[in-house]
DNA sequence: TCCATTTTATGACTTAAATCATGAAAAACT
DNA sequence: AGTTTTTCATGATTTAAGTCATAAAATGGA
């Protein structure tokens, strides 16, 4: 998203997260931007039962958690490393005098935040109403044309566990197992050995 | 949101609509850009049954459609007149000459933009994980939180159908209409002769 | 290399919400 | 004012996805 050399000259630095770690949690009030240098980072919510919800993934060079940094909420989610991460990290104030002296950087977060809207809006009718194989089978389409799946013989490796399709499209396991199965039966997938491709 | 009378100076027109008029429809490419002048929005999508679901509902001074229209995309959701309304209208390449010219538009987009990222990401994490009445009474304290709802001695009074309310949560009327029983007998809100209150 | 954990897989069963049916009350047209 | 349509309401039934149990394969640490 924005240069590092930029975000440096506010001010940036780099922290490292282990696997696991949360970078903020849901309730906390927004202090910083904060962009991906190396790894992978998730948001995420637990409902009462302890099911996970993730909202979003994140990758290389995108950064998360402004909105409630433009409109002074609380994290409305967690953030967690997917695996080690390092992320650069500048504070509140930096970051909007960042945007003020950088009138084009303005575009280019309006054009992201834009890009999550255009996701959520989606994947909110999806889940809301529509069965779970057309739940699975929107999400990977999604995530083919935004995330670096790696493009093979068998089509698009779709880089994401069983579990993980799940808590994205707010099925269980199962139930992912199975709409996957249905969905290689009706040749609208791969299944090689246990890796889906698209 | 943006002054009308800066949006005439860009060339900006205004259309009247009748109830259940289509303004744009899901597939369509983004050439404008709306604002409500009076009247009520709402955008929706219908899934493959044809049961509806409402992304949201837009009024007075509210603006909605930006996101594809920055990022490209056509529209994943129709926006359909819920009541007669006016609503004024630019085209997209005047709409980013007043952006590229009134930098502190952006911020105000920017802001927006949060809002409805906040709006989605709480309710996707409702929808896909929580019991009916947890989402339905998410949906009602949102809802007093972000639009105008009228506070009156009854408390705040719930300005949505019970069938708006299921389109807006992925529930079906009847499960709405039981749920809010239910939150009624807990003590959670008041329902004076038909009408819903928290 | 070995052990623990995670991931994928499948069958049996349970359950909560959808569906279906029906009707009264209220609202919106004509 | 009268008629049509929408909204709210409730009971009975169905069903699809969740839950539970179990296990093999793969992965990741120690």
């Amino acid at each position: 998203m924005i240069a590092v050399s930029l975000l440096e000259e506010y001010g940036g630095i780099i922290k490292n997260y282990k696997s696991g770690d949360f970078i903020f949690e849901e309730g906390n009030r927004p202090l910083h931007y904060y962009q991906i240098i190396s790894g992978e980072v998730k948001m995420n919510n637990y409902n009462d039962e302890g099911k996970e919800f993730i909202q979003g993934i994140f990758y290389k060079n995108q950064c998360f958690g402004e909105p409630p940094l433009f409109i002074d909420q609380m994290y409305p989610a967690n953030a967690v490393a997917v695996i080690d991460s390092e992320i650069i990290i500048i504070t509140k104030d930096k970051f909007l005098d960042l945007l003020k002296n950088n009138s084009e950087i303005s575009l280019k977060i309006i054009k992201n935040l834009s890009q999550r809207l255009y996701y959520k809006s989606v994947m909110a009718a999806e889940i809301s109403s529509q069965d779970p194989e057309h739940r699975v089978l929107r999400l990977i389409d999604y995530s083919i044309e935004q995330l670096n799946f790696k493009k093979e013989e068998a089509g698009f490796l779709i880089n994401f566990t069983r579990q993980q399709i799940g808590d994205l499209t707010g099925l269980r396991v199962e139930t992912v197992i199975r709409a996957i199965k249905s969905l290689e039966k009706k040749g609208d997938l791969k299944i090689i050995n246990r890796k889906v491709y698209r």
